[in-house]
DNA sequence: CCAATTTGACCATC
DNA sequence: GATGGTCAAATTGG
């Protein structure tokens, strides 16, 4: 197995928990502390990522996902999950729940033996650039407030998120202190054999938590709605931009977004999002 | 009017 | 056959 990009992963995510630690001895912004946070646990995905995909596909190189050999098949999909624990001191319109993608809820169901029902999302960008990408969430038993999220199969989709965030950074929004009081705790997550892949819960504060299940979907949207250009516009955008340089890499999404904003230091990244306002 | 959500029906898997 | 996952027509909302 090639060990390089796993070192370089793994070093990226020490290095940018290093930057988190130095900035959490001065005054940090929540929406500084968030994208930190947002991108150290990206490489921890991708390292775990790398290993779990090179057990699976018997060290295929990393593109090997995009292959056509690739089993599409929902048993050999990359999942995953994580506990969300919502909390705000007032009810939030745009929620904070969103992961960086915009959903679209396509079903949900009633789960033998739980008390609360599964809902289905899909990538809204699924139809227009064949993105995969699904996640269910469902309220935990234990406590309401807790939410399960499952995701399966990654991006390969080109969001707007990534450029939203970064403005968000340079023109904070006022319900910025209405975002949740997140602390990660990692566990390991047994998924059967479908390897090892982080878990973190949001421990906050607790919520009247009503209709928080949409909340997942709708905070995204409501975050980029101004930034998303239409699905055709982004695709023509795509295929003049990029023509065929398109890997469809399982990390590919990933590898944008590290390109994105990983080459600038924190201090800089004032400089990146007026690099990204003109791309917008 | 268009796009997102809801919800019962249908399908796949065990 | 039971259960979970997806489809798609109907409904809702901006």
């Amino acid at each position: 197995m090639e060990k390089r990009p796993l070192m370089n992963e793994l070093t990226q995510g020490r290095e940018l928990a290093n930057q988190l630690k130095h900035h959490l001895d001065q005054t940090i912004s929540p929406h500084t502390c968030e994208f930190l946070l947002q991108k150290i646990l990206s490489s921890y995905e991708n390292a775990l990522s790398m290993l779990n995909t090179t057990n699976v596909l018997d060290a295929q190189p990393s593109n090997s996902y995009s292959s056509p050999h690739y089993n599409k098949k929902r048993k050999t999909m990359e999942k995953w999950s994580e506990q969300v624990k919502v909390c705000s001191s007032t009810m939030v319109e745009t929620s904070p729940l969103s992961d960086g993608y915009s959903w679209r809820k396509y079903g949900q169901k009633e789960i033998l033996g739980a008390n609360h029902p599964r809902a289905y999302y899909r990538c809204t960008h699924r139809n227009v650039q064949g993105c995969l990408a699904t996640k269910q969430v469902q309220r935990t038993d234990e406590d309401p407030s807790v939410f399960e999220v499952s995701y399966r199969g990654r991006h390969t989709c080109i969001q707007a998120t990534q450029l939203s965030k970064a403005l968000e950074m340079k023109k904070p929004k006022k319900e910025e202190n209405k975002c949740m009081d997140r602390v990660f705790s990692f566990k390991a997550y047994k998924g059967g054999d479908e390897g090892l892949f982080p878990s973190f819960s949001f421990a906050s504060t607790p919520i009247e938590t009503e209709k928080l299940e949409n909340l997942f979907y709708v905070g995204c949207d409501s975050i980029t709605n101004n930034l998303q250009t239409s699905d055709s516009e982004l695709s023509d955008q795509m295929m003049s931009s990029t023509p065929n340089s398109v890997t469809n890499s399982p990390f590919e999404d990933l590898n944008l977004d590290l390109d994105f904003d990983l080459d600038f230091s924190l201090d800089q990244v004032d400089f990146s999002v007026a690099g990204a306002e003109m791309l917008a």
